[in-house]
DNA sequence: GGCTTTTCTTATCTTTTGTTAACGTTTTGA
DNA sequence: TCAAAACGTTAACAAAAGATAAGAAAAGCC
């Protein structure tokens, strides 16, 4: 995707979370990288500290962890989503889950250094704040919402309720990652899918 | 607990979020307001827009759904943690869950009309934008660490940490809520504890 | 104090999930 | 292009969890 084409897409996605005039949006930009990840890549492993947030522009993601050597994936970000390490970018310790590629993906990045320097400097200052409120705000909600879909529901509801609001992840992600998502492992899921196809309540 | 008591022991809690001057704290105040709830009573119910952040002085509270007409226990809060359905207060969509107090509670409270008021009073706009990012950044790291407990761990796994973080909460809350709090039924649970007593890896 | 309600455990049975392995298909990468 | 790896399904068995009911202990309430 085009640097400017990514940028003006980016703007318009931040718009229920800061709107910049121009001046600002010329400083804003200034703090921004880009950052390209081929994929199967990753963009943090566990060890390291999270240095950005990054806004993804093309491509996607899976956050997992790994147990017993086994992989368990616990999340997807696709296009036009944000994309970090929030515990460690936040309390600066060391990550603990890897976050990989799933596809080529094009990312827009702020670092840690360049949102404490927006934060410090008084033309973006309250901008910022705001914007980091909502941010965590929005994903506070979903967060919540997805604990509560553990606690209160089965596996096959949680599949059902996944497929019918985000049918196209199915498209474009494994399904033994999906599997992982949803909190089982992917021959459960399998069968699900089976007992759902003969017969459709 | 005497009100001065505990809103001296509010702003001490706040101190990590937001350090307020003489003159700030004095307004910020005007904008709080008090609330005690009686055991078994309820701070929101389904249907109800959540008008209101309450901070617990003294007391605790469980968040909990109804499904098939079973209450399933989601969530809990203590002293000196904040309270609310937090989806309705910042959406302004009712809350489809119900917070009750399990023991007689006071509440610290600030109602949605009056954070706006604050986020809209220059006096004090920045430091709650600010506030505002902090909290939402603190829950939303403890809503990642459950979610990924979710996916990574063992009911009996999750019981075990909560049994080495927060032993105290044992004392305090019904079993059969701890249970669905991890995402099982009271009679998996009970049988957990019985393999442990058991054979203690 | 005595009765009711709540809480926790245990038992039984059913359902679901996990585990492991096998198999065919698709995708990947050298 | 071709061998290796990844992916999804299925089967068989073991382990765990859900549902239901019963009973004992503890807490709550006139």
């Amino acid at each position: 995707m085009q640097t400017s084409t990514a940028l003006e897409n980016f703007r318009k996605s931040l718009e229920p979370y800061a709107v910049f005039n121009e001046a600002e949006w010329i400083v804003f930009m200034q703090h921004l990288d880009f950052k390209k990840i081929k994929k199967k890549k990753h963009f943090i492993e566990p060890g390291q500290l999270c240095n950005e947030v990054g806004f993804i522009a093309t491509g996607s993601v899976r956050f997992y962890h790994v147990r017993d050597g086994e992989e368990i994936t616990g999340y997807f970000c696709l296009e036009n989503e944000f994309v970090s390490s929030y515990k460690s970018f936040l309390t600066r310790q060391p990550a603990t889950h890897y976050i990989q590629a799933l596809e080529d993906t094009e990312l827009i990045t702020f670092s840690y250094k360049n949102l404490q320097l927006m934060l410090n400097n008084p033309m973006l200052a309250y901008k910022m704040e705001r914007f980091g409120r909502l941010i965590a705000e929005y994903y506070l909600i979903c967060y919540e919402d997805r604990m509560t879909s553990f606690v209160t529901k089965t596996p096959e509801e949680r599949y059902l309720d996944l497929l019918s609001t985000s049918k196209d992840i199915f498209q474009r992600i494994p399904q033994h990652y999906i599997a992982n998502f949803l909190g089982i492992t992917p021959v459960s899921l399998s069968r699900i899918r089976r007992r759902i196809l003969v017969s459709p309540s």
